[in-house]
DNA sequence: GTGGTCTAGACCACA
DNA sequence: GTGGTCTAGACCACA
Protein backbone atom coordinates (compact mmCIF):
# COMPACT_ATOMS: atom_id res chain seq x y z
CA UNK A 1 0.00 0.00 0.00
CA UNK A 2 0.89 3.38 -1.12
CA UNK A 3 0.14 6.76 0.80
CA UNK A 4 1.17 9.86 0.31
CA UNK A 5 1.53 12.72 2.55
CA UNK A 6 0.36 15.86 0.61
CA UNK A 7 1.31 18.14 3.47
CA UNK A 8 4.62 17.07 3.17
CA UNK A 9 7.73 18.97 1.63
CA UNK A 10 9.02 15.81 0.30
CA UNK A 11 8.46 15.66 -3.22
CA UNK A 12 5.07 12.82 -3.90
CA UNK A 13 7.85 11.18 -6.52
CA UNK A 14 10.48 10.72 -3.81
CA UNK A 15 7.52 9.48 -1.13
CA UNK A 16 6.63 7.00 -3.87
CA UNK A 17 10.14 5.55 -4.32
CA UNK A 18 10.51 5.43 -0.32
CA UNK A 19 7.46 3.61 0.13
CA UNK A 20 8.24 1.02 -2.89
CA UNK A 21 11.72 0.77 -1.57
CA UNK A 22 10.35 -0.27 1.44
CA UNK A 23 7.73 -2.80 0.77
CA UNK A 24 10.59 -4.02 -1.37
CA UNK A 25 12.56 -4.53 1.75
CA UNK A 26 10.14 -5.88 4.10
CA UNK A 27 9.12 -8.03 1.59
CA UNK A 28 5.73 -7.48 1.10
CA UNK A 29 6.68 -6.62 -2.79
CA UNK A 30 8.97 -9.52 -3.85
CA UNK A 31 11.15 -9.92 -7.16
CA UNK A 32 9.34 -10.99 -10.33
CA UNK A 33 5.89 -9.47 -8.63
CA UNK A 34 3.84 -7.25 -10.94
CA UNK A 35 3.49 -3.39 -9.46
CA UNK A 36 0.57 -1.76 -10.37
CA UNK A 37 0.61 0.11 -14.17
CA UNK A 38 1.16 3.77 -13.74
CA UNK A 39 -2.18 4.81 -14.73
CA UNK A 40 -3.59 2.09 -12.28
CA UNK A 41 -1.10 3.23 -9.53
CA UNK A 42 -1.98 6.91 -10.85
CA UNK A 43 -5.96 6.58 -10.18
CA UNK A 44 -5.32 4.61 -7.22
CA UNK A 45 -4.02 7.27 -5.42
CA UNK A 46 -5.43 9.90 -7.45
CA UNK A 47 -1.96 11.43 -8.66
CA UNK A 48 -0.80 12.44 -11.96
CA UNK A 49 0.68 9.74 -14.23
CA UNK A 50 3.47 11.49 -15.02
CA UNK A 51 4.64 11.82 -11.31
CA UNK A 52 4.40 8.16 -11.07
CA UNK A 53 6.71 7.77 -14.63
CA UNK A 54 8.75 9.66 -12.70
CA UNK A 55 9.01 7.22 -9.69
CA UNK A 56 9.26 4.44 -11.64
CA UNK A 57 11.94 5.59 -13.89
CA UNK A 58 14.12 6.63 -11.14
CA UNK A 59 13.43 3.56 -9.86
CA UNK A 60 14.51 1.47 -12.23
CA UNK A 61 18.10 3.65 -13.08
CA UNK A 62 18.43 2.29 -8.86
CA UNK A 63 17.85 -1.95 -10.21
CA UNK A 64 15.50 -1.90 -7.93
CA UNK A 65 12.61 -2.15 -10.47
CA UNK A 66 12.40 -3.54 -13.77
CA UNK A 67 10.40 -1.53 -16.75
CA UNK A 68 9.18 -4.07 -19.43
CA UNK A 69 7.44 -2.69 -22.79
CA UNK A 70 4.23 -3.17 -23.36
CA UNK A 71 4.35 -5.60 -20.29
CA UNK A 72 4.68 -3.75 -17.62
CA UNK A 73 6.34 -2.49 -14.20
CA UNK A 74 8.57 -5.71 -12.23
CA UNK A 75 10.01 -5.96 -8.85
CA UNK A 76 13.80 -6.53 -10.28
CA UNK A 77 15.29 -9.99 -9.87
CA UNK A 78 18.93 -9.87 -9.80
CA UNK A 79 18.69 -6.97 -6.82
CA UNK A 80 22.43 -6.60 -5.98
CA UNK A 81 23.48 -3.77 -3.13
CA UNK A 82 26.43 -1.99 -4.76
CA UNK A 83 28.81 -0.15 -2.29
CA UNK A 84 28.43 3.40 -3.41
CA UNK A 85 31.15 5.80 -1.98
CA UNK A 86 29.50 8.70 -3.09
CA UNK A 87 25.93 7.19 -1.71
CA UNK A 88 27.69 6.41 1.88
CA UNK A 89 28.90 9.40 2.27
CA UNK A 90 25.59 11.43 1.58
CA UNK A 91 24.15 8.39 4.02
CA UNK A 92 26.63 9.27 6.61
CA UNK A 93 25.86 13.11 6.45
CA UNK A 94 21.93 12.48 7.05
CA UNK A 95 22.96 10.36 10.08
CA UNK A 96 24.98 13.71 11.29
CA UNK A 97 22.04 15.69 10.68
CA UNK A 98 19.17 13.55 12.43
CA UNK A 99 22.17 13.22 15.47
CA UNK A 100 21.80 17.31 15.69
CA UNK A 101 18.27 17.63 15.26
CA UNK A 102 17.65 15.18 17.53
CA UNK A 103 19.83 17.01 20.58
CA UNK A 104 17.70 19.88 19.06
CA UNK A 105 14.95 18.43 20.68
CA UNK A 106 16.63 17.05 23.43
CA UNK A 107 16.66 13.56 22.67
CA UNK A 108 20.06 11.54 23.65
CA UNK A 109 22.20 8.76 22.65
CA UNK A 110 20.40 5.84 23.95
CA UNK A 111 17.07 7.23 23.06
CA UNK A 112 18.27 7.43 19.45
CA UNK A 113 19.56 4.10 19.43
CA UNK A 114 16.40 2.52 21.03
CA UNK A 115 14.57 4.17 18.17
CA UNK A 116 17.05 2.83 15.39
CA UNK A 117 16.28 -0.87 17.34
CA UNK A 118 12.83 -0.32 17.00
CA UNK A 119 12.78 0.61 13.28
CA UNK A 120 14.92 -2.16 12.59
CA UNK A 121 12.25 -4.58 14.33
CA UNK A 122 9.61 -3.18 12.14
CA UNK A 123 11.04 -3.63 8.73
CA UNK B 1 34.33 27.36 9.65
CA UNK B 2 31.42 27.05 7.76
CA UNK B 3 32.01 25.34 4.34
CA UNK B 4 29.64 25.11 1.85
CA UNK B 5 29.28 22.13 -1.28
CA UNK B 6 27.65 24.31 -3.70
CA UNK B 7 26.99 20.77 -5.98
CA UNK B 8 25.06 19.34 -3.04
CA UNK B 9 21.22 19.05 -3.59
CA UNK B 10 20.69 20.94 -0.47
CA UNK B 11 20.07 24.39 -0.03
CA UNK B 12 22.57 26.26 0.98
CA UNK B 13 20.71 28.13 3.70
CA UNK B 14 19.78 25.04 5.24
CA UNK B 15 24.12 24.17 4.75
CA UNK B 16 24.32 27.19 7.00
CA UNK B 17 21.85 25.97 9.35
CA UNK B 18 23.30 22.73 9.88
CA UNK B 19 26.61 23.96 10.41
CA UNK B 20 26.02 26.69 12.77
CA UNK B 21 24.00 24.11 14.40
CA UNK B 22 26.98 21.68 14.91
CA UNK B 23 29.66 24.44 16.13
CA UNK B 24 27.18 25.04 18.91
CA UNK B 25 26.77 21.28 19.57
CA UNK B 26 30.54 20.81 19.56
CA UNK B 27 31.25 23.72 21.75
CA UNK B 28 32.95 25.56 19.01
CA UNK B 29 30.32 28.61 19.33
CA UNK B 30 29.09 29.10 23.22
CA UNK B 31 25.97 30.44 24.42
CA UNK B 32 26.87 34.18 24.18
CA UNK B 33 29.53 33.95 21.39
CA UNK B 34 28.88 36.74 18.72
CA UNK B 35 28.39 35.17 15.58
CA UNK B 36 29.68 37.37 12.27
CA UNK B 37 27.08 39.51 11.00
CA UNK B 38 25.23 38.80 7.51
CA UNK B 39 27.10 40.90 5.70
CA UNK B 40 30.40 39.21 6.69
CA UNK B 41 29.50 35.82 6.75
CA UNK B 42 28.37 36.13 3.50
CA UNK B 43 31.88 37.72 2.17
CA UNK B 44 33.49 35.30 3.86
CA UNK B 45 31.77 32.04 2.00
CA UNK B 46 31.09 34.38 -0.85
CA UNK B 47 27.67 33.72 -0.55
CA UNK B 48 24.16 35.63 -1.41
CA UNK B 49 23.53 37.78 1.61
CA UNK B 50 20.10 36.92 1.23
CA UNK B 51 20.71 33.37 1.38
CA UNK B 52 22.95 33.61 5.35
CA UNK B 53 19.76 36.09 6.72
CA UNK B 54 17.27 32.80 5.58
CA UNK B 55 19.55 30.93 7.58
CA UNK B 56 20.00 33.21 10.78
CA UNK B 57 15.94 33.97 10.83
CA UNK B 58 15.48 30.08 10.84
CA UNK B 59 18.18 29.77 13.56
CA UNK B 60 16.36 32.32 15.56
CA UNK B 61 13.19 30.83 15.16
CA UNK B 62 14.65 27.60 16.72
CA UNK B 63 15.93 30.07 19.61
CA UNK B 64 19.18 28.62 18.69
CA UNK B 65 20.88 32.12 17.83
CA UNK B 66 19.54 35.23 19.20
CA UNK B 67 18.98 38.67 17.03
CA UNK B 68 19.91 41.50 19.14
CA UNK B 69 18.81 45.11 16.95
CA UNK B 70 21.96 47.07 16.53
CA UNK B 71 24.24 44.66 18.37
CA UNK B 72 24.26 41.89 16.56
CA UNK B 73 24.17 38.04 16.78
CA UNK B 74 24.60 36.51 19.11
CA UNK B 75 24.69 31.96 20.23
CA UNK B 76 21.86 31.65 22.17
CA UNK B 77 22.11 31.79 26.72
CA UNK B 78 18.50 29.93 27.29
CA UNK B 79 18.82 26.93 25.25
CA UNK B 80 16.47 24.39 26.31
CA UNK B 81 15.53 21.44 24.10
CA UNK B 82 11.79 20.72 23.51
CA UNK B 83 10.36 18.03 22.77
CA UNK B 84 8.59 18.33 19.78
CA UNK B 85 6.50 15.70 18.84
CA UNK B 86 5.88 16.98 15.25
CA UNK B 87 9.91 16.62 14.92
CA UNK B 88 9.82 13.56 16.37
CA UNK B 89 8.40 12.04 13.75
CA UNK B 90 10.31 13.56 11.02
CA UNK B 91 13.47 12.22 12.64
CA UNK B 92 11.76 8.52 12.39
CA UNK B 93 10.74 9.10 9.26
CA UNK B 94 14.29 10.22 8.35
CA UNK B 95 16.28 7.27 9.97
CA UNK B 96 13.79 4.77 8.26
CA UNK B 97 14.98 6.26 5.38
CA UNK B 98 18.60 6.21 6.01
CA UNK B 99 18.25 2.33 7.01
CA UNK B 100 16.64 1.91 3.87
CA UNK B 101 19.07 3.48 1.64
CA UNK B 102 21.91 1.59 3.65
CA UNK B 103 20.43 -1.55 2.79
CA UNK B 104 20.54 -0.65 -1.08
CA UNK B 105 23.74 -0.43 -0.92
CA UNK B 106 24.66 -3.70 0.95
CA UNK B 107 25.28 -1.60 4.41
CA UNK B 108 24.01 -3.07 7.37
CA UNK B 109 22.35 -3.25 10.59
CA UNK B 110 25.72 -3.73 12.67
CA UNK B 111 27.78 -1.37 10.12
CA UNK B 112 25.20 1.64 10.32
CA UNK B 113 25.62 1.46 14.32
CA UNK B 114 29.11 1.31 14.03
CA UNK B 115 28.68 4.38 11.94
CA UNK B 116 26.54 5.83 14.18
CA UNK B 117 29.04 5.93 17.54
CA UNK B 118 31.86 7.28 15.17
CA UNK B 119 29.27 10.36 14.29
CA UNK B 120 28.24 10.50 18.16
CA UNK B 121 32.63 10.55 19.10
CA UNK B 122 33.22 13.31 17.22
CA UNK B 123 30.82 15.72 18.02
CA UNK C 1 19.55 -19.44 -32.60
CA UNK C 2 17.93 -16.21 -31.07
CA UNK C 3 18.17 -14.92 -28.04
CA UNK C 4 15.87 -12.18 -26.51
CA UNK C 5 16.96 -9.64 -23.63
CA UNK C 6 13.71 -8.74 -22.15
CA UNK C 7 15.00 -6.06 -19.55
CA UNK C 8 17.23 -3.87 -22.84
CA UNK C 9 15.49 -0.79 -23.96
CA UNK C 10 16.07 -2.07 -27.61
CA UNK C 11 12.39 -2.95 -28.55
CA UNK C 12 12.18 -7.02 -29.20
CA UNK C 13 11.21 -6.71 -32.74
CA UNK C 14 14.70 -4.88 -33.36
CA UNK C 15 16.63 -7.71 -31.40
CA UNK C 16 15.04 -10.22 -33.83
CA UNK C 17 16.24 -8.01 -37.05
CA UNK C 18 19.51 -7.59 -35.85
CA UNK C 19 19.93 -11.20 -35.11
CA UNK C 20 18.82 -12.49 -38.29
CA UNK C 21 21.28 -10.20 -40.13
CA UNK C 22 23.70 -11.17 -38.07
CA UNK C 23 23.37 -14.62 -38.54
CA UNK C 24 23.07 -14.64 -42.22
CA UNK C 25 26.14 -11.96 -42.54
CA UNK C 26 28.13 -15.28 -40.06
CA UNK C 27 26.73 -17.60 -42.88
CA UNK C 28 24.88 -19.49 -40.52
CA UNK C 29 21.64 -18.92 -42.49
CA UNK C 30 22.72 -19.04 -45.97
CA UNK C 31 20.86 -17.65 -49.50
CA UNK C 32 17.39 -20.14 -49.47
CA UNK C 33 17.45 -21.62 -46.10
CA UNK C 34 13.57 -21.86 -44.93
CA UNK C 35 13.24 -19.79 -41.51
CA UNK C 36 11.03 -20.62 -39.01
CA UNK C 37 7.23 -20.08 -39.06
CA UNK C 38 5.87 -16.91 -37.62
CA UNK C 39 4.19 -19.20 -35.09
CA UNK C 40 6.75 -21.86 -34.80
CA UNK C 41 9.40 -19.01 -33.59
CA UNK C 42 7.23 -16.88 -31.40
CA UNK C 43 6.35 -20.13 -29.73
CA UNK C 44 10.16 -21.07 -29.50
CA UNK C 45 11.65 -17.99 -27.92
CA UNK C 46 8.23 -16.89 -25.95
CA UNK C 47 7.49 -14.08 -27.81
CA UNK C 48 4.02 -12.50 -29.15
CA UNK C 49 3.56 -13.75 -32.61
CA UNK C 50 2.47 -9.89 -33.58
CA UNK C 51 6.23 -8.92 -32.82
CA UNK C 52 8.01 -12.04 -34.37
CA UNK C 53 5.55 -10.87 -37.52
CA UNK C 54 6.35 -7.06 -37.62
CA UNK C 55 10.57 -8.34 -37.35
CA UNK C 56 9.56 -10.75 -40.67
CA UNK C 57 7.95 -7.72 -42.75
CA UNK C 58 10.68 -5.27 -41.68
CA UNK C 59 13.60 -7.91 -42.80
CA UNK C 60 11.20 -8.43 -46.27
CA UNK C 61 11.64 -5.00 -46.75
CA UNK C 62 14.92 -4.60 -46.60
CA UNK C 63 14.87 -7.63 -49.09
CA UNK C 64 16.57 -9.67 -46.80
CA UNK C 65 14.55 -11.87 -46.32
CA UNK C 66 11.29 -13.61 -48.91
CA UNK C 67 7.97 -14.55 -47.84
CA UNK C 68 6.51 -16.94 -50.25
CA UNK C 69 2.84 -17.18 -49.74
CA UNK C 70 1.77 -20.97 -48.29
CA UNK C 71 5.50 -21.80 -48.51
CA UNK C 72 7.05 -20.24 -46.29
CA UNK C 73 9.53 -17.42 -45.22
CA UNK C 74 12.85 -17.94 -46.62
CA UNK C 75 16.51 -15.89 -46.70
CA UNK C 76 16.71 -13.78 -49.58
CA UNK C 77 18.90 -15.34 -52.92
CA UNK C 78 19.30 -12.17 -54.53
CA UNK C 79 20.66 -9.66 -52.12
CA UNK C 80 22.55 -7.16 -53.46
CA UNK C 81 23.62 -4.35 -50.80
CA UNK C 82 22.51 -0.94 -52.21
CA UNK C 83 24.60 2.25 -51.37
CA UNK C 84 22.11 4.39 -49.58
CA UNK C 85 22.84 7.90 -48.77
CA UNK C 86 19.64 8.39 -45.94
CA UNK C 87 21.12 5.28 -44.11
CA UNK C 88 24.84 6.28 -44.77
CA UNK C 89 24.00 9.12 -43.23
CA UNK C 90 22.60 7.53 -39.75
CA UNK C 91 25.36 5.01 -39.57
CA UNK C 92 27.83 8.15 -39.76
CA UNK C 93 25.60 9.64 -36.77
CA UNK C 94 25.35 6.20 -35.12
CA UNK C 95 28.91 5.77 -35.43
CA UNK C 96 29.97 9.81 -33.71
CA UNK C 97 27.34 8.96 -30.86
CA UNK C 98 29.77 5.50 -29.88
CA UNK C 99 32.74 7.43 -30.05
CA UNK C 100 31.20 10.01 -27.98
CA UNK C 101 29.89 7.50 -25.23
CA UNK C 102 33.22 5.82 -25.53
CA UNK C 103 34.76 9.12 -24.52
CA UNK C 104 32.74 9.49 -21.62
CA UNK C 105 33.90 6.01 -19.66
CA UNK C 106 37.31 6.82 -21.09
CA UNK C 107 37.83 4.57 -23.59
CA UNK C 108 39.92 6.20 -26.15
CA UNK C 109 40.22 5.76 -30.05
CA UNK C 110 43.21 2.71 -30.46
CA UNK C 111 41.09 0.50 -27.99
CA UNK C 112 38.10 1.09 -29.74
CA UNK C 113 39.51 0.36 -33.27
CA UNK C 114 40.96 -2.83 -31.11
CA UNK C 115 37.49 -3.63 -30.98
CA UNK C 116 36.81 -3.02 -33.90
CA UNK C 117 38.82 -5.46 -35.10
CA UNK C 118 37.68 -7.92 -32.47
CA UNK C 119 33.95 -7.62 -33.43
CA UNK C 120 34.97 -8.42 -37.55
CA UNK C 121 36.75 -11.32 -36.54
CA UNK C 122 34.03 -12.75 -34.82
CA UNK C 123 31.71 -12.16 -37.74
CA UNK D 1 24.61 25.28 -31.41
CA UNK D 2 21.98 23.04 -30.72
CA UNK D 3 20.28 22.09 -33.64
CA UNK D 4 16.76 19.42 -33.54
CA UNK D 5 15.69 17.37 -36.03
CA UNK D 6 12.48 17.03 -35.75
CA UNK D 7 12.25 13.89 -38.67
CA UNK D 8 14.37 11.90 -36.63
CA UNK D 9 12.88 8.78 -34.52
CA UNK D 10 15.22 9.84 -31.75
CA UNK D 11 13.66 11.33 -29.05
CA UNK D 12 14.32 15.44 -28.81
CA UNK D 13 16.06 15.24 -25.15
CA UNK D 14 18.04 12.41 -26.44
CA UNK D 15 19.61 14.81 -29.63
CA UNK D 16 20.24 17.75 -27.21
CA UNK D 17 22.28 15.00 -24.55
CA UNK D 18 24.03 14.17 -27.78
CA UNK D 19 24.51 17.69 -28.81
CA UNK D 20 26.12 18.95 -25.55
CA UNK D 21 28.74 15.98 -25.14
CA UNK D 22 30.02 16.63 -28.37
CA UNK D 23 30.03 20.03 -28.07
CA UNK D 24 31.91 19.56 -24.46
CA UNK D 25 34.30 16.68 -26.00
CA UNK D 26 34.73 19.24 -28.71
CA UNK D 27 35.82 22.42 -26.63
CA UNK D 28 33.15 24.58 -27.65
CA UNK D 29 32.07 24.22 -23.89
CA UNK D 30 34.52 23.84 -21.72
CA UNK D 31 34.58 23.22 -18.03
CA UNK D 32 32.52 25.99 -15.89
CA UNK D 33 30.99 27.39 -19.08
CA UNK D 34 27.13 28.31 -18.21
CA UNK D 35 24.64 26.74 -20.19
CA UNK D 36 21.98 28.90 -21.42
CA UNK D 37 19.25 28.34 -18.92
CA UNK D 38 15.99 26.25 -19.37
CA UNK D 39 13.98 28.92 -20.61
CA UNK D 40 16.24 30.66 -22.64
CA UNK D 41 17.48 27.22 -25.15
CA UNK D 42 13.65 26.34 -24.63
CA UNK D 43 12.89 29.36 -26.29
CA UNK D 44 16.12 29.33 -28.46
CA UNK D 45 14.93 25.84 -30.24
CA UNK D 46 11.16 26.37 -29.82
CA UNK D 47 10.83 23.14 -27.62
CA UNK D 48 9.44 22.49 -24.76
CA UNK D 49 11.27 24.07 -21.25
CA UNK D 50 10.47 20.52 -19.61
CA UNK D 51 11.66 18.62 -22.39
CA UNK D 52 15.27 20.54 -21.91
CA UNK D 53 15.08 19.76 -18.32
CA UNK D 54 14.93 16.48 -18.53
CA UNK D 55 18.02 16.79 -21.24
CA UNK D 56 19.83 18.17 -18.59
CA UNK D 57 18.94 16.39 -15.41
CA UNK D 58 20.41 13.14 -17.52
CA UNK D 59 23.32 15.14 -18.21
CA UNK D 60 23.76 15.94 -15.03
CA UNK D 61 23.01 12.45 -13.96
CA UNK D 62 26.08 11.63 -16.00
CA UNK D 63 28.26 14.46 -14.37
CA UNK D 64 28.78 16.32 -17.99
CA UNK D 65 27.30 19.33 -15.98
CA UNK D 66 26.06 20.81 -12.52
CA UNK D 67 23.10 21.94 -11.96
CA UNK D 68 23.49 25.15 -9.08
CA UNK D 69 19.92 25.71 -7.47
CA UNK D 70 18.77 29.22 -8.38
CA UNK D 71 22.09 30.07 -10.10
CA UNK D 72 21.88 27.71 -13.64
CA UNK D 73 23.78 25.25 -15.41
CA UNK D 74 27.39 24.54 -16.05
CA UNK D 75 29.80 22.56 -17.63
CA UNK D 76 30.82 20.16 -14.71
CA UNK D 77 34.73 20.45 -13.57
CA UNK D 78 35.66 17.55 -12.34
CA UNK D 79 34.43 14.98 -14.95
CA UNK D 80 36.68 12.33 -14.83
CA UNK D 81 35.77 9.38 -17.10
CA UNK D 82 34.63 6.39 -15.53
CA UNK D 83 35.63 2.42 -17.25
CA UNK D 84 31.67 1.11 -16.33
CA UNK D 85 31.44 -2.85 -17.69
CA UNK D 86 27.63 -2.12 -18.51
CA UNK D 87 28.42 0.48 -21.01
CA UNK D 88 30.88 -0.85 -22.64
CA UNK D 89 28.96 -3.68 -23.07
CA UNK D 90 26.15 -1.50 -24.78
CA UNK D 91 29.01 0.25 -26.87
CA UNK D 92 30.37 -3.02 -28.13
CA UNK D 93 26.71 -3.93 -28.83
CA UNK D 94 25.98 -0.78 -30.77
CA UNK D 95 29.44 -0.84 -32.45
CA UNK D 96 28.77 -5.10 -34.32
CA UNK D 97 25.29 -3.29 -34.94
CA UNK D 98 26.57 -0.68 -37.06
CA UNK D 99 29.11 -2.86 -39.19
CA UNK D 100 25.97 -5.25 -39.94
CA UNK D 101 23.86 -2.37 -41.08
CA UNK D 102 27.12 -1.42 -43.33
CA UNK D 103 27.48 -4.61 -44.42
CA UNK D 104 23.79 -4.22 -45.71
CA UNK D 105 23.97 -1.21 -47.76
CA UNK D 106 27.65 -2.51 -48.93
CA UNK D 107 29.78 -0.76 -46.93
CA UNK D 108 32.99 -2.46 -46.09
CA UNK D 109 35.50 -2.68 -43.52
CA UNK D 110 38.42 -0.36 -45.35
CA UNK D 111 35.28 2.34 -46.12
CA UNK D 112 34.36 2.17 -42.35
CA UNK D 113 37.53 2.76 -40.65
CA UNK D 114 38.45 5.51 -43.10
CA UNK D 115 34.82 6.90 -42.07
CA UNK D 116 35.49 6.23 -38.55
CA UNK D 117 39.32 8.60 -39.01
CA UNK D 118 37.20 11.38 -40.01
CA UNK D 119 34.67 11.74 -37.75
CA UNK D 120 37.48 11.69 -35.10
CA UNK D 121 39.60 14.05 -36.91
CA UNK D 122 36.33 16.18 -36.63
CA UNK D 123 36.28 16.30 -32.71
C1' DG E 1 -2.98 -2.39 -22.18
C1' DT E 2 1.81 -0.87 -21.29
C1' DG E 3 5.20 2.79 -20.69
C1' DG E 4 7.66 6.93 -23.28
C1' DT E 5 7.64 11.51 -25.13
C1' DC E 6 6.11 16.00 -25.48
C1' DT E 7 3.43 20.25 -24.83
C1' DA E 8 1.29 24.02 -22.16
C1' DG E 9 1.03 26.02 -18.21
C1' DA E 10 0.96 26.73 -13.08
C1' DC E 11 3.22 27.26 -8.69
C1' DC E 12 7.22 27.15 -5.76
C1' DA E 13 11.92 27.34 -3.39
C1' DC E 14 16.22 29.23 -3.82
C1' DA E 15 19.91 32.73 -4.65
C1' DG F 1 16.14 34.78 -12.76
C1' DT F 2 17.09 29.88 -11.83
C1' DG F 3 15.65 25.05 -11.86
C1' DG F 4 12.07 21.60 -9.59
C1' DT F 5 7.52 19.72 -9.20
C1' DC F 6 3.13 18.75 -10.68
C1' DT F 7 -1.09 18.58 -13.49
C1' DA F 8 -3.84 17.71 -17.69
C1' DG F 9 -3.90 15.88 -21.73
C1' DA F 10 -2.30 14.27 -26.36
C1' DC F 11 0.01 11.03 -29.33
C1' DC F 12 2.90 7.07 -30.12
C1' DA F 13 5.55 2.53 -30.22
C1' DC F 14 5.44 -1.84 -28.46
C1' DA F 15 3.63 -6.48 -27.08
Amino acid sequence: MITIDSRSSKPIYEQIIEKIKENIIKGILKPGDKLPSVRELASLITINPNTISKAYNELERMNAIEVIRGKGTFVAQNFKPTMDEERMKEIKEQMKNIIIEAHYIGVDKDTLIDLFNEIYSQL
